[in-house]
DNA sequence: AACACGTACAACCGCGGCGCT
DNA sequence: CAGCGCCGCGGTTGTACGTGT
């Protein structure tokens, strides 16, 4: 299916923005608002193709965008959604407010690949480099990209080169310690996350206690369920629609919306009452992505 | 001071999803 | 149902700036 250019490139501008084109894209858009994003360069009288006024207003001149460094918090959510979401800037950029899936993705690959690359960690898949499990198919880039290279001294030393999984394997044994791995369609107020994939893992993998050795300050095992023990029976399956539902810590069951802390949204089809501080319903004790200390609050955030 | 190399980030490009006709 | 067009996303590139030699 052929597609139009979406842009007469002849007659648009192309690399930095100036000031001028600035001023008048803001303009436009507190008159008019956003969206159309096609007819806005000519409306508002610039010389740039729409995606091109669409990403500098989203990236660089909205309003609400917090400039500035990442704080450690946002640092580690950062880390912990993308071993949930993987490379879905966007989503993760919409648990974080203020910042923009472009700033994330730049930031990932700037500062937290190199990150986990030092504590040992596969930013891929957010497992020790050393897991024989982290089934090896690509080879890890020395570079980011062609010029983002990293030191020497960021690359985990290894006399070969090592390969690793940038994907879900194909193959349909999954790993031992995996009991549970399943994609789900999520819905997320008037997002949808699809490929979703649940990982419950079972208590004490070899490889969990050498990653606890290697990064005594991060826990990067994300579960869905309650942290304490798992066994098959601690996944049940949400009667009325069909996806899993998980034990909490106290015995109670909460359905999959309310295990991502969405609870009370209208995906919630168990009855149970979990405070935002975890002090509270029959979830007490659990604790996903940081919900109880406050770092994440799906209900106050706005998605994009 | 000059150069080479590394880093950070804004911006671009191509593609897929989705709605409309 | 297919074709078309727009929007948004993720990957990649360009380049200014910083740092080391």
């Amino acid at each position: 299916m052929g597609r139009s250019p979406c842009c007469e490139k002849s007659h648009t501008n192309k690399g930095a923005w100036t000031k001028e084109e600035d001023d008048r894209l803001i303009a436009y858009i507190r008159a008019h608002g956003e969206g159309c994003w096609r007819s806005l360069p000519k409306a508002a009288g610039l010389l740039r193709c729409g995606k091109s006024c669409r990403l500098r207003w989203i990236n660089y001149l909205r309003p609400d965008l917090k400039r500035g460094n990442f704080s450690e918090e946002e640092d580690e959510l950062i880390i912990k959604l993308h071993s949930l979401l993987g490379n879905k800037w966007s989503l993760i950029a919409g648990r974080l407010p203020g910042r923009t899936d472009n700033e994330i993705k730049n930031y990932w690959n700037t500062h937290i690949r190199r990150k986990l690359l030092n504590r040992g960690i596969d930013p891929a898949t957010h497992r020790p480099l050393t897991d024989p499990n982290n089934h090896q198919t690509t080879t890890i880039p020395t570079t980011t990209n062609h010029h983002n290279a990293t030191t020497p001294h960021d690359i985990i030393p290894t006399t070969t080169t090592t390969t690793i999984s940038f994907s879900t394997p194909t193959t349909p044994s999954p790993p031992h310690h995996l009991i549970k791995h399943e994609q789900q369609d999520i819905k997320i107020q008037n997002n949808i996350i699809k490929d979703y994939e649940i990982k419950t893992i079972l208590p004490v993998p070899e490889n969990q206690e050498q990653q606890q050795q290697r990064c005594p300050d991060l826990n990067l095992e994300l579960r869905i369920g309650p942290p304490h023990h798992h066994n098959q029976n601690d996944v049940v399956h949400d009667v009325e629609y069909g996806r899993p539902a998980f034990m909490t810590g106290g015995g109670g069951i909460i359905c999959f919306a309310c295990s991502l802390g969405i609870q009370n949204s209208k995906e919630c089809s168990c009855s149970c009452t979990i405070s935002l501080n975890g002090t509270s319903g029959k979830s007490m004790g659990y604790d996903f992505l940081g919900l109880k200390n406050g770092v994440l609050d799906y209900r106050s955030l706005e998605m994009k």
